[in-house]
DNA sequence: GCCAGTCCACTGGTCAGACCAGTTGATTTC
DNA sequence: GAAATCAACTGGTCTGACCAGTGGACTGGC
């Protein structure tokens, strides 16, 4: 911006447990403290920072609402770093449905939207290695299918399934935003679609779908894999998204 | 899931504050307490939950840092409930570019897709109103860029109308995004882009590209109104990414 | 020497009480 | 009536204390 656009910035108090946060959180963004790391213990903080005990209780406390660390009474270790995930994220998605600030609909509608551009770069740009990768985990599905393990290993290795695709984008946001998605999704309605009444047939189709998305990628052709994965969330959903939405999942199908 | 694939779930402490956090934010979720209203404060929310003080400002901390509500000292009416917003999403999504975890390149390749998508559903679901709305601000854009008015005046109209296509696009969380990545792009490269050498040119140049951007809107061609959004981002940012990035931003380009 | 059990120093979680700087609105002063 | 003053608040911070729980050191018996 030029200078005489806005000559100075109003400055805003800053409080003492920011700039603990801060100091900390930017030791874990730059590496210097990676996961798996400790925290000195708070006694250990205050003396450091020279603050007292509840300003660095409050610095951890941000620094574990955003999902940096996580702390568990009696650790001698202290605070464990857990760095950046996508829990936060799907957390703030989940904010925003639970606050009927956007619907269901509209979180599947994004859920289309980034699995979709997630198969379609994957097509692009996927190696020989994430190919084998990706048949290994259907393999695993179907044969977890055939042996009629419940559903929750079935969706373990789904979900292992979408992120070798979102590897293959080359695009770790794409993958953390979509399945920071699909956790918001599955918080809203998994009571609803948990036990689905013939879980056989349900995993023999999802395997197809897979198996469909698979050949799509390994074709290199691009639009098809997009097309597949909006399609098989539009199928999937449809019928439990209120009416009106509908219309939403609708639209994204349409010449995408 | 079915009953006996786990049959228990671990229980893990639930501390007070998280309690009282909890509480706090489902009112304000539900609506019952909207933005603008005002909490109780620290000392009669301590007498109304029976707990420490030190709780509930650990509470009141996370719900502020999940940018639920915001406190000042002094404020006899207590803090202020500022409800759902974009802030949380952008602040997650610049930490994950700051830690490396994910570059530059994939953050505008991210918001290549989300705008893309943006206009393209705009296109297929604007109202009249809509339309309107949008040429009103390419008027506004065009008579700041024709005043010579600072960067700051024109990058928020161009905001707006950013916005107002989101909001055509009947997708919240499309357009939450969108402004989410927006920021945190913002935040990274801004001081490199700010002082363009011919500001006056540039402005003439964005107003162009909102025109084509409205005209296939009003057209209904989504596919074309998600490839100029596409086009645009490649060509102002594309000389901004590492050489190595650069290919990501060209292949979210082709046959979207 | 090894393993069980005990014990204790220490952790994070919570509370109570205090002080400070800053805001606000009523009160006083001119 | 406007300006200065004041007192009753607020949130921010610090101190010191207690608790339940953890984990390593110590101790006993084998």
């Amino acid at each position: 911006m030029a200078a005489f656009d806005a000559p100075f910035t109003p400055v805003e108090p800053v409080r003492a447990y920011q700039r603990v946060a801060e100091q900390i959180e930017d030791r874990i963004l730059s590496g210097e403290l990676p996961p798996g790391s400790r925290l000195p213990g708070e006694r250990e903080l205050v003396s450091q920072f020279g603050v007292g005990r509840s300003t660095v209780r409050e610095a951890l406390r941000v620094l574990q609402s955003a999902g940096l660390i996580r702390s568990r009474p009696g650790d001698p270790l202290g605070a464990e770093v857990l760095g950046v995930s996508a829990d936060n994220l799907s957390q703030a998605l989940g904010r925003l449905t639970r606050s009927h600030l956007c619907s269901l609909g509209e979180l599947i509608q994004f859920r289309m939207v980034l699995e979709a551009e997630s198969n379609r770069l994957a097509a692009r740009l996927r190696t020989e290695d994430d190919l084998t990768r990706m048949a290994e985990l259907i393999e695993r599905m179907r044969s977890l299918a055939d042996a009629g393990t419940g559903l929750r290993a079935f969706s373990e290795t789904d979900a292992l399934f979408h992120r070798a695709v979102a590897e293959a984008s080359r695009n770790v946001l794409l993958g953390l935003c979509a399945r920071a998605v699909h956790d918001a999704v599955v918080e809203i309605i998994e009571h609803k679609i948990a036990n689905v009444a013939d879980a056989a047939a349900w995993m023999a189709r999802s395997v197809e779908h897979h198996e469909q998305v698979l050949a799509a990628i390994r074709a290199g052709d691009a639009p098809h894999a997009a097309q597949l994965a909006r399609r098989a969330l539009h199928a999937y959903y449809a019928d439990h998204v209120e009416p009106a939405d509908r219309a939403l999942l609708t639209a994204a199908l349409e010449d995408a």
